[in-house]
DNA sequence: GGCAGTTGATTAACATGTTAAGTTTCAGGC
DNA sequence: GCCTGAAACTTAACATGTTAATCAACTGCC
């Protein structure tokens, strides 16, 4: 019932609810922000967007991999992906053939090109996260870390669930 | 269909780099994800989205409250919030006044048509969010909480200048 | 070996994220 | 009063998120 300082309005509410500051979409949300707002500058400074450098990142720890498992693993739904790879591949950080046995589908593998652009960026992006990790605590992160592998757990990261429409 | 799960990606790292497992913006991204996948079906009944509802949401707290302050308490950027504005207003959902003292400043406030819908939505919102606080367990809800505001903190989500590195 | 149904991927359409530029209104200094 | 700079939004432009529709290629079945 503290109420806090917002305009000119003390205890005004006109609904029943949980306030803003236990709303757990919006603590990740901002927490994310927070994080990102570290990374971005880096990766603007060198051309790349967070999720053009995630799949870089991705289709570097692997010699080839398919458009859906690439969406999956780097997180990002098939749409987006296509638009990204469409520009990824004409900036020639990435290279694409088709799967031979299934015409279907693309198989994807990064340039040497995009290699060098990852030797540019990674340094950096690793201090980043090494003083964010330095300042919040190695062990509290991984605390953290595991929390929210649970949380997804918990929750069922596959993906089915409704909460029923009562009406 | 005997072979191939992508060829010998097992040791096929390229570069040295935390794996994508351990980024921190992965996962929050992750985590938020599963999370809002289980409210947006309810939203989307609605006819509405989740920055939509977070701006119902916010304007619900409070009697009147300025854009600016709006912007920054529902966690979006000015030109979102113009542009979701701009459908609500035309829905009928909120209302919108200029501010006799400096007619920069836009006020806004809640309809009865807003508060509304809102009834509407809450409930089953709310009842998502206990099922989520139920398997999750609440008190571990609370120290993720915890830890992701102290996360925010010790990065400096704040909004003040940047950590300085530089270069 | 041809058709129905399915899968992998892209395209379409609309909403938001993000940065930059533009507009109107204020506040001060002259 | 006027000019300059800042503040509060809004527009603009481009990239991604999200859902639905489309398209081509494969699979199973007869």
């Amino acid at each position: 019932m503290s109420d806090s300082k917002a305009k000119g309005s003390k205890d005004a509410r006109k609904v029943p609810m949980r306030d803003f500051s236990q709303s757990l979409p919006m603590a990740l949300l901002r927490a994310r922000e927070a994080v990102m707002r570290q990374f971005r500058p880096n990766l603007r400074a060198h051309g790349l967007t967070e999720q053009q450098w995630r799949i870089l990142r991705a289709l570097a720890a692997v010699d080839a991999i398919e458009v859906t498992e690439l969406a999956r693993v780097a997180f990002l739904l098939g749409p987006s992906l296509s638009r990204i790879l469409r520009d990824l591949e004409a900036r020639g950080l990435v290279q694409r053939e088709v799967d031979a046995r299934d015409m279907r589908r693309g198989v994807l593998s990064i340039s040497t090109k995009g290699l060098k652009l990852i030797a540019q960026v990674a340094p950096n992006s690793e201090a980043i996260y090494a003083t964010i990790a330095r300042r919040y605590g190695a062990r509290k992160l991984a605390a953290l870390h595991k929390m929210l592998g649970e949380l997804e757990q918990s929750i069922g990261g596959g993906g089915e669930a409704d909460a029923g429409d009562d009406e």
